[in-house]
DNA sequence: AATGAATGAGTATTCATTCAT
DNA sequence: AATGAATGAATACTCATTCAT
């Protein structure tokens, strides 16, 4: 049901999508839909949730095995991790981005927001500590490689091109060089 | 009126827009609003291609005075245009962001979207075809480019960043790196 | 259940009054209501018989224990069977009032009301027989007499006064002063 | 539509009539109706306040010709008005009678409650501090009165009896006898 | 005997659209 | 050209009732 939902919600949109959708999609007659849902906005709330919390396991599951390793290495495995939820998540990701800023979200859900982005936002801190990132402000960094990905999934989406390994490879590629701090010119 | 229904269609979505609210924004009757379109689908598509339109001219504007000029050059001209976009037609920009997967939109619309970007191909082919870009897939590049700018415009649209000259500035040197070719080390 | 019903009823109405709520103030889950009743309409006519079967048997009881008693005396001994009725079941005397025109009411609920009013109507006859009482028609009598008792309830329930002994017994005076024969005038 | 309005919730109460029933015995389309009232507990206070304000004109009338007149006459006047009222709006009399405790009545409604027996009180406090109402509380005299009103419109509602002239100077003296103090017995 | 999930018709209200004025 | 009343299908949600467990 939360998995009907999560699909008529990602394509036509909260507003877009009515209860005896939701409830045909699940299998259920409208009443029944009732008593397992509170109302429609709990429902797009729950599913909210749900989907955030698919993300978050992902970018928890992308540190690297050892703290040891190098930004770089970092990186790939952050890359490789959001990449790997968007092909196998690709409803919780449209959704995410559709309804992040939504009315009828609830605080809760707004609060999850920030929490999401804190993986990346270490390895960031991280690395421009090092002088291994550009001396940009944080916030460009993270706007930079998140925009790039969300770009690449969207054009996938739109059937721009295709989500594969060399594609993202490819963006991987750009949106290190985006962060990652010149080489200093050889003297 | 067209203003008035991009403001809220920007804000609430199409299905989040009712008439009634459509022809109160517009300080007309909703009889009267009818006289000047055909219906709700009609005017969403309307406004589509007017928010389209406005962000091909910015974009054509932004071919860079004298063709010689260098692709760094030409990048910065196109970048401060689309940035420039962002900041003086916010509800344009996300009206185009929130809409262009809508079912609700005709094909008229829907064929817009590829020639909106070919300013911007045409400057990446060229870069490449001389290696002054980095050796990845061209779409690669675009959607780095185009996600790092939209990335930026939605952190600041949701209070995360200021979309001041310096924070645009970082942007502009990330996603450039981003795409640029990397010298080759010195020997 | 009868009695949450009573309750429930009495206070929202029929149509104000749900199954859900029903069971709720029951105790039991919904399904399980259904195995003692059979629908709505059946449980509101039973409840209704049962209020009016209380209220006769508080009738009945009232009967002076001789029958050679005062026509005042058994006046008295039927007014404050009502009195007390009123104060020991209010709910009951609530149900009645504000069900007794119901459409849902079966013909067999419908029934009763006739014959409860009974030994009222009987007393009222056998006086007016007497001459105790004043010439005027008997259902004059009685509705001036029933009136004024559940006037003074309503009034009671909407707080305008307080159903004590004190104003039981002002209007039991004013009541039998209603229908009593007028004393001759002395010549 | 207000007439409408009056007829039915007088016959089948608030939550017995929905708002297609009103539409159509207001000889309009459900949404039409809503260019007319804001929601159904907006209509029901509409209504309240409307039969209300017909009752107090039915009192207001009803003050006797001549500041001098006997309490007698002034009694008499008031019953004739409310007699008067009762047959000519019936839906109203029934209307007030039924919904004076509807938990959907707003403020405003339930404050015209006390105004409407103002009349009424004044006249009963006047001849008990002249002595020429019976010694008992003044809400005892009251509720006689206006239950004995009430119950005989009510019996005559459930065709116990028919409101004509004679029935209804038939109750004028019992209600008059129950509450005009009773003259001292001859010496 | 009891439960509570399931149903689809019903609720009040809003919608996009039309049309007489 | 403009209005806003009229419409009936749509909306989110609740109802009385049934039935598998």
């Amino acid at each position: 049901m939360l998995d009907a939902a999560l699909t008529l919600f990602a394509e036509r949109g909260f507003h877009g999508t009515s209860i005896p959708e939701l409830a045909a999609a699940s299998g259920l007659a409208v009443g029944s839909l009732y008593r397992h849902i509170e109302g429609k906005e709990q429902l797009v709330n729950e599913v909210y949730r749900r989907a955030k919390s698919l993300l978050a396991t992902a970018l928890v599951r992308a540190v690297p095995p050892s703290p040891t390793a190098t930004l770089r290495a970092q990186f790939h495995a952050l890359w490789w991790a959001l990449v790997d939820f968007a092909r196998t998540e690709p409803r919780a990701f449209a959704f995410l981005e559709l309804h992040h800023h939504g009315a009828y979200l609830d605080a809760e859900s707004r609060a999850l927001e920030l929490r999401i982005l804190a993986p990346i936002a270490q390895v960031v801190e991280r690395g421009r500590a090092a002088g291994e990132l550009r001396a940009v402000s944080a916030p460009a960094l993270i706007v930079t490689v998140w925009g790039a990905l969300v770009g690449m999934v969207r054009a996938a989406r739109a059937g721009y091109l295709t989500l594969d390994d060399a594609v993202a490879g490819d963006v991987e590629e750009t949106a290190w060089a985006a962060i990652a701090a010149p080489r200093p010119p050889n003297v």
